[in-house]
RNA sequence: GGUCCGUUCGUCUAGGGGUUAGGACACCAGAUUUUCAUUCUGGUAACACGGGUUCGAUUCCCGUACGGACUACCA
């Protein structure tokens, strides 16, 4: 069996969209199950469409996610380099092979011809007007044109595409590795464009030569290119690779969580979840778009995520670290049909990863967050109050979020807790019990709890009935935590203070 | 429109000629929790449709419907 090598090879033209992503992943399982070799290849071949920054987004992108790369663009490697518009010079000379070899024709229509060339056929009633073995005979290109023409034409440099010369009856097949054999009619396929007038290639001639010449033994890419898959394939044929064709294998795609169509980044705005895997800021238009990272999403639980889009165990094992994607996955094992996005999943693989983590980490994410509040917190205390909170969270920023009353004394209070609860028995027990806990050394969660059930007692109140309104007085809430383990975290001054402050400030409701 | 790909609970999916069609998320209910959340228990819920093949089809074949991708000198 040959050496496993996959590459991931992005376009540089804005943020990495999550689908592609997941794409990376699948060719970093298969890698590293392999013991193959991760590539990364920018495929940069449009100058028109090239974003600033988008590079250096997808290496920290990958990066984020835990996929390393072992060969490519910010690593180097034997094949180097692994941008495509710094390969430029090595294309030509295949473009030139295929022509010299009568399987590609420069052609020299303007734009303008091309359009008409459309406008007639389907004036005529075609069903799919193209550049084909047959309007090609039409066009100005070497086919058609006398070869002193052709040679002048070239010499003074008119602007010229080379195109690929389809066989006009020919059945191109492709045995996917997910979809098996696909069958297509060469009469389907159209003259592509192989090298543009620019002297760029196009993704498909730069494509099939880079992953040739970086020797890659399996193409794991979206299905949106399986139309184009016997291009290729034919391409490998001319250019006489065949036996060294990688395997192909087109993953499903991903798909609105509602409705019908592919996932875009519209869809995630409206449903108000992320699609990018961090925080970007278009360059032009400086429109921003949120980040997995930044929303609060563990990398882990990410992957976790992704890697059951389209791929499953096959037991389950609903939780897979990366080592464990790893030892489980196989490309047998990936479904064919689309994948609608539920950001559902995702949120619970979150809450898993982040509820797993050991209190001293998830104290980090509420002190880093107390930092940029300028709030003064101990890390004993943190750990105190991440414990009680660990079970009610789904991202990292919500012990601040549920957290934050422990900070903040709350200046106004739950109408609808204060309309029910906040009454003459409920004030006489806070009063009582605002006395007794001053009387108290220290106080925990234990004697907080004595304390208060010998008040109610002495009042003769059932200690449930005046609970919601002290954790309305402390908290402004109705909802929460353990109330004695938050008196015990905020501390004896801090409850009496709290308490003080709610008896005078609702005490007009009690009249 | 044409070409290609697809279709099991709302979602992700397992399964596969004879099953009570399994799991997870979500949802609902009950229990626990003085509240909410957690946790536990239970529940609703699916083989797109029509023809074949077969003793028998959700599973195999063919159509239809529906969905998706592609249809650029973009990738």
């Amino acid at each position: 069996m040959r050496e496993v090598r996959v590459r991931f090879a992005p376009s540089p033209t804005g943020a990495l969209h999550i689908g592609g992503v997941r794409t990376a992943l699948f060719n970093y399982l298969l890698a590293r199950q392999q013991n193959g070799t991760m590539i990364l290849r920018v495929e940069d071949t449009d100058q028109a469409r090239y974003v600033p920054g988008a590079e250096e987004y997808i290496l920290k992108s990958l990066e984020w996610v835990g996929i390393k790369i072992d060969e490519g663009v910010g690593v180097g490697g034997p094949y180097a380099p692994y941008r495509q518009s710094e390969r430029k010079p090595m294309y030509m000379q295949y473009a030139q092979k295929l022509v010299d070899e009568g399987n590609a024709y420069y052609a020299f229509d303007t734009e303008q011809e091309l359009d008409a060339m459309r406008e007639r056929l389907s004036a005529a009633g075609v069903a799919s007007p193209q550049y084909n073995s047959i309007t090609r005979m039409q066009m100005r290109n070497s086919l058609t044109l006398p070869e002193d023409e052709v040679k002048s034409l070239l010499q003074v440099g008119t602007s010229h595409v080379v195109r690929l010369k389809v066989p006009r009856k020919e059945e191109v097949r492709l045995n996917d590795m997910i979809r098996g054999w696909v069958m297509v009619h060469s009469s389907q396929i159209d003259d592509k464009v192989l090298m543009k007038s620019d002297g760029m290639p196009t993704y498909h001639l730069a494509n099939v030569v880079d992953d040739y010449l970086m020797k890659i033994s399996h193409v794991i890419r979206g299905e949106e290119w399986l139309p184009s898959a016997p291009l290729h394939v034919l391409l490998y044929k001319y250019l006489g690779w065949e036996e060294d064709m990688p395997q192909f294998a087109h993953l499903p795609l991903l798909l609105k969580p509602t409705g019908d169509g592919k996932l875009s980044k519209r869809d995630a705005d409206q449903m108000g979840f992320p699609i990018f895997p961090l925080d970007w800021t278009d360059p032009t238009s400086n429109e921003k778009a949120p980040g997995f990272r930044e929303s609060g999403y563990l990398p882990e639980a990410l992957v976790n995520f992704l890697a059951f889009l389209g791929w499953n165990p096959g037991t389950t094992q609903e939780i897979f670290s990366m080592d464990e994607l790893i030892k489980a996955f196989s490309v047998a094992r990936i479904g064919k049909a689309g994948i609608k996005f539920d950001i559902h999943k995702a949120q619970w693989f979150n809450q898993q990863y982040l509820r797993s983590k050991p209190n001293e980490v998830l104290a980090d994410y509420l002190l880093h967050d107390l930092q940029d509040k300028n709030i003064v917190c101990s890390r004993e205390k943190a750990i105190k109050i991440v414990s009680v909170i660990k079970e009610r969270v789904t991202f990292p920023q919500d012990f601040w979020e549920q957290g934050r009353f422990l900070f903040i004394p709350p200046d106004s209070f739950d109408e609808s807790v204060v309309n029910k609860k906040w009454n003459s028995e409920a004030t006489n027990v806070l009063n009582a019990y605002k006395l007794e806990i001053t009387k108290l050394p220290l106080l925990n969660a234990t004697n907080a709890k004595s304390t208060l059930e010998q008040v109610t007692a002495t009042l003769g109140i059932a200690t449930g009935k005046i609970l919601q309104a002290l954790r309305l007085s402390l908290t402004g809430l109705g909802v929460g935590p353990d109330l004695m383990m938050i008196m015990e975290i905020m501390g004896k001054d801090e409850v009496v203070s709290r308490i003080t402050f709610a008896l005078q400030k609702l005490a007009v409701k009690v009249a």
